[in-house]
RNA sequence: GCCCCCAUGGUGUAGCGGUUAGCACGCAGGCCUUUCACGCCUGUAGCACGGGUUCGAUUCCCGUUGGGGGUACCA
């Protein structure tokens, strides 16, 4: 049982729901009843109804909340269409009467079904992952399910090893789904029968009509959509209205009205009738009983064509909503020439798959004026589509790389630990890591600061030059070592820098004209860890060993 | 060409008629300091333009410009 307190708020939340719910047209209905019987159920109850009235904000349908159900559920009352069709019977979804009526038990569940459907012609690239990102975040958000469905329809470019590469990008963003992977390609039959159903209805025909005959069409026709005569051969084509509008709602961009004529009849199959692309999503997302078809803008303008599809075969649209595209620095439509483009580059550049995720999700999206780091957890409780941004955003790997250190001196240095011995192959890295932590931010950056204790000084030239040559130098490091040579062991960072303090003062020179010698002796190079660290690290014999071999040289 | 979408500093965003236009990255300077980082402080920079509507527009409407997407027997 919820405290007072804590139920107050919460129903003071549904009815703030509901309240903007109406708002959003003078066809909605609340089912008002429900909401008074929200108080007093259960915790998980009252989360599931903040989540349901989450999902259907800015929908076309709306959900109410039938408290006389065990486990989380939802009413749906249709607006413009029947509830039914808005969600196919497998769902079990069932009509809830008009006028509010929460009857038990003809009400079921309503259950967010999204999918992503990557092309497998080559890595994941980010703005898919930030694709599949959302439509995971919404589906693990609302008690939802996620399809993945690799379409693997362009066979000359699609391959085993990209296949591998997706799932494995995936599964190391920590995306999971609930069914799939589907293979496009399986659905061949079932794609060529509603071909042949289209044909043998005369909604689609059969022409050798081209891209010239097309142009030329159009070109005649005031810019009209192109009509073809039909013939006994050639692509198949679906026929489109001669009037009327067809509106695309998408929960991101509002309402859009396209107009018929000047729609192509579509192209739905090749002459040797494999289906194209748009027959194939629309007919997979059916029968897959999609109900948010969250995905890239580049879509935005198929999506009338995909509606006629839909009408054609009678089947109920889902909901839309398309994301921003995402940009290189250059402005340009993001790809492979703008450096680490997919989730595997990431990965080998040393991001971690947390700040991967945080900023994946913050590339369209916001939550409010000053919250940008959140857990998985967070994103999914707080994700939504109502706040995705409709401009295309440029990928910045400085704010990434920003945000990664931040995780990477969060995490335990065991966990560091495990993390950079997997990415670096090598092992006992530990000691090194907690001296190195606060320093790096990514795991790439690692090894060049650390690399030196395990495999020995690195060659600089320039900093044996600078700092080891000049005479003062020798003279600074015969003090360290004499310093050094009388320091028992165990070595540690304070007790060496108990012992090298003195140094300088000693010798009146600046600490720095000290250190930076030794640091090149002992490392190679002018950045290492703090000094008194990777002294106390290196341990006695290996000091001194590194030094006298410098004062010998 | 035609259709559609978008528009807050260099970048990602907050804002949803009245704000000194907020936050973060970046950049500049400073502090800290044994190097490099981290951290902290300060600063830099924005509502694309022009018309409306309004007592009042970054916010609403129209246009222009700019950017993007679609226009394939690709996905």
């Amino acid at each position: 049982m919820q405290d007072d307190a804590d139920g107050a708020e919460l129903r003071a939340g549904v009815q703030g729901d509901l309240q903007r719910l109406q708002r959003l047209g003078p066809d909605l209905r609340v089912l008002g009843g429900a909401v008074e019987q929200v108080h007093g159920v259960d915790d998980e109850r009252l989360h599931d109804v903040g989540l349901l009235h989450r999902l259907v904000e800015g929908s076309d349908f709306l959900v109410g909340v039938d408290p006389r159900l065990p486990g989380p559920r939802g009413l749906v009352e249709d607006l413009d269409r029947p509830a039914a069709a808005l969600f196919p019977s497998g769902h079990g979804v069932r009509r809830a009467a008009r006028g509010g009526d929460v009857g038990a038990d003809q009400h079921r569940m309503v259950i967010m079904r999204v999918r992503f459907p990557p092309s497998p012609t080559g890595a994941l690239h980010i703005g898919n992952a930030r694709t599949a990102l959302y439509n995971w975040l919404l589906a693990r958000g609302s008690g939802g399910q996620l399809v993945l469905r690799i379409e693997d329809t362009d066979r000359e470019r699609s391959t085993p090893e990209n296949v591998d590469l997706i799932f494995e990008s995936l599964e190391w963003l920590g995306i999971d789904y609930d069914e799939g992977p589907i293979y496009q390609s399986q659905n061949a039959e079932r794609h060529a029968g509603v071909v042949q159903q289209l044909l043998d209805e005369g909604k689609a025909y059969r022409t050798t009509a081209g891209p010239d005959v097309v142009k030329a069409y159009k070109e005649a026709n005031d810019n009209r959509g192109f009509r073809g005569q039909e013939e006994s051969e050639g692509a198949i084509r679906l026929r489109m209205p001669d009037e009327g509008v067809t509106v695309v709602n998408d929960i991101i961009r509002g309402e859009t009205a396209f107009e018929n004529v000047l729609l192509d009849d579509l192209v739905i199959a090749r002459a040797d009738g494999t289906p194209v692309y748009h027959l194939a999503v629309v007919v997979d997302d059916s029968d897959a009983q999609i109900t948010h078809v969250v995905r890239g803008a580049d879509h935005y303008s198929n999506t009338p064509k995909h509606l006629r599809i839909y009408d054609a075969l009678g089947a109920t649209p889902p909901t839309y909503a398309h994301l921003p595209l995402l940009h290189g620095t250059d402005g340009k439509k993001l790809s492979k020439r703008h450096g680490a483009a997919s989730v595997s580059d990431l990965r080998n550049s040393g991001y971690l798959r947390e700040a991967v995720v945080n900023y994946l999700a913050l590339l369209g999206w916001g939550y409010d004026d000053k919250t940008e780091f959140f857990t998985v957890e967070e994103l999914q409780r707080n994700f939504s589509l109502e706040r995705v941004s409709k401009n295309p955003a440029v990928f910045d790997e400085l704010k990434l790389r920003h945000m990664n250190g931040r995780y990477v001196r969060e995490l335990s240095v065991e966990d560091l630990t495990a993390r950079l011995e997997e990415f670096t192959g090598r092992e006992g890295l530990k000691p090194a890591v907690e001296i190195t932590q606060e320093k790096i931010s990514t795991l790439a950056e690692f090894w060049p600061l650390a690399g030196s204790f395990y495999d020995g000084p690195s060659d600089d030239p320039k900093a044996r030059e600078k700092f080891l040559e000049p005479p003062e130098s020798r003279t600074a490091l015969e003090q360290v070592r004499a310093a050094l040579d009388g320091l028992p062991e165990p070595w540690s960072a304070s007790s060496v820098e108990e012992a090298l303090r003195v140094v300088p003062e000693a010798l009146g020179m600046k600490p720095k004209a000290v250190y930076q010698p030794l640091r090149v002796t002992l490392t190679g190079t002018t950045v290492s860890p703090g000094i008194f660290d990777t002294v106390a690290l290196l341990g006695r014999e290996e000091t001194l060993k590194r030094v006298g071999r410098s004062l010998e040289a």
